[in-house]
RNA sequence: GGUGCCAUCGCCAAGUGGUAAGGCCGCAGCCUGCAAAGCUGCUAUCCCCAGUUCAAAUCUGGGUGGCACCUCCA
């Protein structure tokens, strides 16, 4: 396997430490807000990883942490006069839900902050003890980022640079402008946690470090995690902080591969509070069905900036539609276990650094060889056989074509409609039968007025929701 | 200002030295009572200029045009 390191800025053969074994952290969301589809595609492009890896025979670990201490958390539940965990527990469950629909499998293990705080406690202290930290008289603790000579290796940025704001900095405790705080002390008696710095809240880049030690990295090892993945945003300073703390207060390196995924535009602008263009996750699946999102938000290559609009996302679907379409003409044929060739060729091309480009042109192809053969008259007992593995495959490695063929086609239709739609088929095979085409036809618009299409097929009559 | 990424058919998008995958849209045809679905066929020399090479979309240099990060952010 094949995987981009966005640090190194190179492709690279992805060897574990340990072999068969593969851990990997992905840093997760604050949950004070509702989820829009950056967050979905990265837990989607990580979500990706993981299934290929275990494709590849791996056994993976895969964290993912869910922030629940934070600025912005404490706001809002200071203006909605609830407390931190209402808030975090009302968009934890809309954050695992909406991820349910988009097929987004739930990580091995999922670390809240709220329960790391023993971990990140310790951590501070050693970064203390060796000199990385230090504590100020106002409560607060901050990293040292002059202690550590390594630092800005992540993001390669230079030192200079970096000097020039600390003139314009206003005046804090700080020794350095670029030091972060592992510790905030909080004294105005708002929410806040017990530590041996005194009140307060734990810094956010310390929250992944700490939960990497506490959860994933083992005694001995070069790197704390084998994989480290996140939003391209999170680079710097959020990783760079991250790797800092752990190469400062453990013997080793936190992550040995990094990996960070593209940002998610809507119509070529940036998805921002400030621009009100955010679409959210919850609002998307009032409109398409959640496989259709996650269709479309893994269409392109990970690392790639993502356009959001409608027309391509339409034709997306058209392209899940084509797999759902040749389920259902294999609808009632039983599963088997068959290895073919384009699951090997499939399993290839994302196994590169997840070239989900190539895996659908050869998803593409399989499709119109099947249904080319079917078209055939024959029984194809051996390629009705094959294909069920394949569409078998595709569901387990890509996670598209899970659902009852039929039941996608109705996305959206209320059960009464589908009983009127049903009824009118009925009539129009009647009409069909006794060769009374313009009752037919017209029956037809009638049914179509419903926002669905028909198609007449040796299997019967069937209608899709447009 | 610093760091980095990108530029391939109307649209989306693979391909990183050997002569342009795939999808959507469009056109023609097969199938169909007619449609729909499905199938078949057709449609680009890769932003510009120069260089390296037997050979470049792919490497080098320059130019032009986009974009990201540098502040909380997936």
């Amino acid at each position: 396997m094949q995987i981009y390191d966005s640090v190194q800025k190179n492709k690279r053969e992805f060897i574990p430490q340990e072999e068969g074994k593969v851990s990997l952290y992905v840093c997760g969301p604050t949950v004070y807000d509702d989820a829009h589809l950056g967050h979905a595609k990265s837990a989607l492009v990580f979500d990706l990883l993981t299934r290929v890896l275990r494709a590849n025979a791996y056994e993976v670990t895969y964290a993912r942490n869910i922030t629940d201490i934070d600025d912005k958390i404490i706001k809002k539940a200071h203006e909605q006069n609830k407390s931190i965990k209402e808030i975090t527990d009302f968009y934890t469950l809309a954050f695992h839900k909406e991820m349910d629909a988009i097929g987004v499998s739930r990580p091995d293990i999922e670390p809240k902050a709220t329960e790391s705080l023993e971990a990140m406690t310790q951590m501070i202290q050693k970064l203390i003890d060796t000199g990385h930290a230090y504590a100020t008289t106002e409560g607060d603790v901050y990293f040292d980022t002059k202690s550590d000579t390594a630092y800005l290796s992540l993001s390669k940025r230079i030192q200079e640079e970096e000097d020039k704001k600390e003139r314009i900095e206003s005046s804090t405790q700080k020794k350095n402008a670029a030091d972060f705080a592992l510790w905030k002390s909080v004294k105005d008696g708002s929410i806040t946690f017990h530590s041996p710095f005194g009140e307060g809240r734990p810094g956010w880049h310390l929250e992944c470090s700490a939960m990497i030690e506490k959860h994933l990295a083992k005694e001995g090892a070069a790197f704390a995690v084998d994989i480290h993945g996140g939003g391209a945003d999170l680079l710097f300073p959020h990783h760079e902080n991250e790797a800092a703390q752990t190469r400062c207060s453990t013997n080793h390196t936190l992550a040995n591969y990094w990996m960070h995924n593209g940002f998610v535009n809507i119509d070529g602008e940036k998805m921002s509070k400030s621009l009100g263009n955010s679409f959210f996750l919850k609002d998307a699946l009032k409109i398409y069905d959640g496989e259709v999102l996650r269709f479309y938000l893994l269409s392109t290559h990970y690392r790639s900036n993502f356009n959001f609009n409608t027309q391509d996302l339409e034709s997306s679907k058209k392209r899940l539609d084509k797999i759902y379409r040749l389920k259902k003409r294999l609808f009632g044929v039983v599963l088997m276990e068959s290895p073919t060739e384009f699951q090997t060729k499939l399993l290839s091309a994302l196994s590169d650094d997840l070239n989900v480009s190539l895996a659908l042109a050869l998803i593409d192809e399989m499709l119109s060889k099947a249904n080319e053969t079917l078209d055939t008259a024959g029984k194809h007992k051996e390629l009705k056989r094959d294909t069920m593995a394949n569409l078998a495959y595709i569901e387990k490695v890509l996670g598209f074509g899970v659902k009852n063929p039929f039941e996608y086609f109705q996305f959206g239709m209320d059960e009464t409609t589908k009983s009127e739609i049903d009824a009118l088929i009925i009539k129009r095979n009647e009409a069909k039968k006794a060769k009374d085409f313009a009752a037919s036809d017209a029956l037809r618009d009638a049914i179509l007025a419903f926002g669905v299409t028909l198609m007449d097929t040796p299997e019967g009559t069937f209608w899709e929701k447009i």
